[in-house]
DNA sequence: TTTAGCACTCTTTATGTTAGAGTGCTAAAA
DNA sequence: TTTTAGCACTCTAACATAAAGAGTGCTAAA
């Protein structure tokens, strides 16, 4: 733990690196922020917060930057708490306000607040549905062999699925598979339903032997489908050019590139992202060497411990850490009360 | 229109221009491009294009570079037509392949190749549901209060939406509502759907009074979201940045915001769109400024003279025009194999 | 323990110089 | 009349050099 003048110096780098992106030295500390102790002293101390690796230099005679280990540091003891301004407050409000009748949609907007208000890139990942229940299946017939399936889960998603429907089946056919279905998986957690639940459905109902075998097997693929729902929405990726981080164009051509490579991102947000949380993945502390120099903070949207989805920021490394905590945790917040209130 | 050597040297400035990026001097010309005549003569002809308004120098002592007449007489006039080489043929067919069971995903996919084997940005217009027809409406129930309501076109879209069934009505209404719709709506196109043929479905079905109001409010709001599906699908933005053009981190940033807004994108796609034809639009020809600096090729998606949607490539104005008429032309070809095989 | 002073380092910016590419013009050649 | 060689001229890009500025670490005094 470091003693109380440190914690205030590295305090002012941060916030003054976070604000300028330019080394900063002793002499600017001592005139901008009045902790009452000459260059000098704040000379030494940065000395010693190098030497704990804090602190860094890009070249012998420029100020100090902060480290990866700087950050962690602020973030986790340092970083001030922040109020959300009224303009922030007013843009997060007008999200409940948005008629929006579907959880994607939601998800997709409050990407949008986030990287409209933060200004780094939001990346919001749709909901996990292995645990959502089955809440309805139905086939529908369009033409004579064209069929729709549909699958809306309890999350309130709804999947459909053109099908091929085999032989001639009549309409009241398909109505009595899709009650059966509906009997029989209603309320059945996606990852329940597996190849033996199917099996036993169609020992029961041997009346449309092959029929119902192809019928159930489409099911099968789209539920699988519907299961693996990692879509992603990333807004706001050009914002993130105007950093100086980002003023060399081969860095942003490879942050563009990065978010368009979506299995990583979703790999990334999901070891990220721990339960009821705001989680900071800092620089170097992120497995996947790509992330380097950047900073990911995510955190989850859970309603009734259901996990509906993944909400992230990724920025560089010099992030307002604090803009986006007090900004993530209101839009969470409000995203909370928003899906309660839909499904 | 120019003499044969004065095309031969527009020709060959244009074509060494889109390869190098850099302007191209009279001695460069004649080593290049045997075209049989000294320095000195191609300088008289290349002051001659000049002044004609087909090249322009960026400073007194360099070579010289396209002007946007330049490239709009390469365009119409001298491009080379090009075949695809075979890995450009593989590519697009496996875009058949793909299994693929919705147009939206088709269209996107067909993004992605046209993105990929270009290196410019695609950008797609899904189908213009205006004139496609009403094959099928559904309402479902879920809850005891909620229900889905389902809307299939001709073109094979589906679209749902989350929806409160008002009162107590029963699920055979619900299906006796269904069938009442569906046969008085099907086969119309979407946008003959209006008002009052709403009103003449209310006045042959007035047992239900205000309950079928309401849902047919409902259906009117939802066919109208569904006709405004200009949902765009842009791809491969980050390979932009490779462009010497685009080495200034200002422009990059231009541009991504550009492709940001949808609105303006929608809107230069349809104005440059025209049927059945590879259109192309340079630098200026475009009437929002925005685009000044960059060309736009455009072709629809049809299928039995109905417009499924615009596909569309933008880059640089110094583009590989030949390349991507060749290509654009093939992916449209297969695309429209692919949606008739859909339909 | 803190601070003033100072020599030293390194980057950034400005300035000047040079090499190279390309032009336009003129006069000779075809 | 058209083409070409030759040449003076222009402009940029690249490089070298110098000066200014910011910041450090160390030493010695407060």
């Amino acid at each position: 733990m470091l003693d109380e003048r440190k914690m205030k110096i590295l305090s002012a780098i941060i916030d003054d690196y976070i604000a300028t992106a330019e080394p900063i030295g002793s002499r600017t500390i001592a005139r901008k922020y009045h902790i009452g102790i000459s260059p000098a002293t704040i000379r030494n101390e940065m000395a010693d917060l190098e030497e704990l690796g804090y602190l860094s230099q890009p070249h012998t005679s420029a100020g100090r930057i902060p480290s990866n280990k700087g950050y962690r540091y602020y973030v986790d003891f340092l970083m001030p708490s922040r109020k959300l301004d009224e303009y922030e407050q007013a843009i997060i409000k007008r999200l409940l306000k948005k008629r929006v009748r579907e959880l994607e949609d939601l998800i997709e907007e409050a990407g949008k607040v986030i990287s409209k208000l933060t200004s780094y890139t939001a990346i919001i990942l749709g909901p996990q549905l292995e645990s959502s229940r089955l809440k309805h299946v139905q086939i529908i017939r369009l033409e004579e062999k064209k069929g729709l399936m549909i699958i809306v889960t309890s999350y309130g998603t709804v999947s459909h699925h053109i099908i091929e429907i085999p032989q001639n089946l009549t309409d009241s056919d398909l109505q009595r598979i899709s009650n059966a279905l509906n009997s029989n998986l209603t309320g059945k957690a996606l990852e329940e339903i597996t190849q033996e639940v199917m099996n036993s459905i169609k020992a029961d109902m041997i009346e449309y032997d092959n029929v119902l075998n192809v019928l159930l097997d489409l099911l099968m693929e789209n539920l699988d489908e519907t299961k693996e729902n990692n879509r992603i929405y990333a807004s706001g990726s050009s914002k993130m050019l105007e950093f100086p981080e980002f003023r060399d164009v081969e860095r942003a051509k490879n942050f563009l590139s990065l978010l368009e490579r979506q299995d990583l991102i979703i790999r990334v947000l999901k070891t990220s992202c721990k339960p009821h949380d705001i989680t900071v993945t800092i620089g170097s502390e992120n497995p996947w060497a790509e992330f380097q120099e950047l900073s990911i903070v995510t955190t989850g949207i859970f309603v009734e411990d259901k996990n509906l989805g993944i909400c992230g920021i990724i920025g560089p490394t010099r992030m307002e850490y604090s803009k986006v905590f007090s900004i993530l945790e209101k839009v969470t917040d409000y995203l909370n009360k928003a899906i309660s209130s839909l499904l």
